[in-house]
DNA sequence: CGACGGACGATTGTCGACAGTCGCTCATAT
DNA sequence: ATATGAGCGACTGTCGACAATCGTCCGTCG
């Protein structure tokens, strides 16, 4: 009975509770790699039963932040430089492409706004320093036109990766650009999308992606290896 | 009571087990899209309780082969041939150029060996007009050199987009190509790896998948629409 | 005759209990 | 002292029951 920071409310469901928490403690690194998952723990610290501990545990296993073995439990799992940067990387930039496109035709002018007023929270948490906040309405930005784009297979499978990513960069990656910077760049992407040329906004994505994710650290190359 | 074609097997859970025969039915066409999933008679009939089967769920909804709707139940979902063309080949050609490259290394003779006789097999089902079987001993291949290259989250991602491919093709696509072609060109495929040469290993790879699984159809090429 | 609203059936979400498995400890024998 | 293996916790895997929710059917009212 209990309920430690859990709210009664029934538009999300238990298990999708349970692992947004999980998924938040493990990105912002509250969670490093090894350390043990142990359901009637989880299920004592969030004030629930096993059962919706054990979906949620599924869930993020198959997003790639935890393993499990059978008998044997779940632990946090770690992202590599090399996965990041030659996979993750380029497989965000084909959905992305792939779901810009698609949304191009079904932008509204209330979601250009709604891009619009991300950008400008992006400013303002860059300015007075919230990384959390910034990284938030970074997610924000792509999300929604890749929601808009109405492929929910390239949605679901864009968060399916983009939690390793995050905490690639939480964990592991030092502040790799200038937060003001970040916000630029998103401006620049959607005013891209605002002139409506399909061929520039594909190839903006994947500038943007490129730049935002792996800034170039010198001339590496021979990386598969 | 019961076990309808349920084995006691200790080796594989049943959650495992759960998913592997509900993946099978849906890749194959026996489930098709829109088919709805009721959990309780999912239960009944492979002789379980849903408890595994709603983890199964989860999972398969993670593959993208079926969608929940918070207490209204799962369906099974269709691809489309844009999805499979510009989003899963692209991702599967990543992962797998990745994956080759890493693995080139750590492949040794058994493994070479172990490899060619799946293509002698395949030449036989070909020939036999076994495409299942076929189409597994295609899926084995890759899913060999993949596990091979160690890299967990790879081969996870793989296994995840992989059935998406499978049921499309199973579906909607008519037979494609000449099945001895497959295997042949898995043979060439074989013997670039046994070249060693990483850079054209890499290349074949990415026309390998081109051509497998998306032959041309003549041009097309205005789809984002 | 059509719109509204409560009751019902079907199905999912969650829970607590029990069974099975794993790794470790510790007594015993060599 | 070391190897062996039975016993024991700690945990996961599974089950059956109960609570919550949705869609629909049907009776009532305008």
């Amino acid at each position: 009975m209990t309920g430690l920071g859990l709210r009664r409310v029934p538009s999300l469901s238990r298990r999708e509770h349970v692992a947004e928490i999980l998924r938040e403690a493990i990105t912002s690194g509250r969670l490093k790699p090894g350390d043990r998952l142990v359901e009637l723990d989880l299920a004592a610290e969030l004030g629930t039963s096993r059962a919706p501990i054990r979906e949620a545990l599924r869930q993020l296993e198959q997003e790639g932040l935890v393993a499990s073995y059978p008998y044997r439990g779940s632990e946090v799992l770690g992202v590599s430089q090399d996965e990041v940067e030659q996979v993750l990387v380029p497989i965000r930039i084909t959905l992305e492409r792939f779901a810009f496109g698609k949304a191009l035709d079904k932008l509204g002018h209330a979601d250009l706004d709604a891009l619009q007023v991300l950008v400008d929270d992006m400013l303002v948490a860059a300015r007075s320093g919230e990384a959390e906040r910034l990284a938030d309405l970074d997610i924000g930005f792509h999300e929604l036109v890749i929601t808009r784009s109405e492929q929910r297979h390239c949605l679901q499978m864009w968060k399916t990766i983009q939690p390793r990513v995050r905490a690639y960069f939480r964990r592991d990656a030092p502040a790799h650009s200038d937060p003001a910077e970040v916000a630029r760049q998103h401006q620049e992407l959607l005013d891209v999308i605002r002139s409506g040329d399909r061929d520039a906004v594909l190839d903006a994505v994947k500038r943007h992606i490129h730049i935002h994710l792996a800034p170039p650290r010198g001339a590496e190359s021979g990386d598969v290896a």
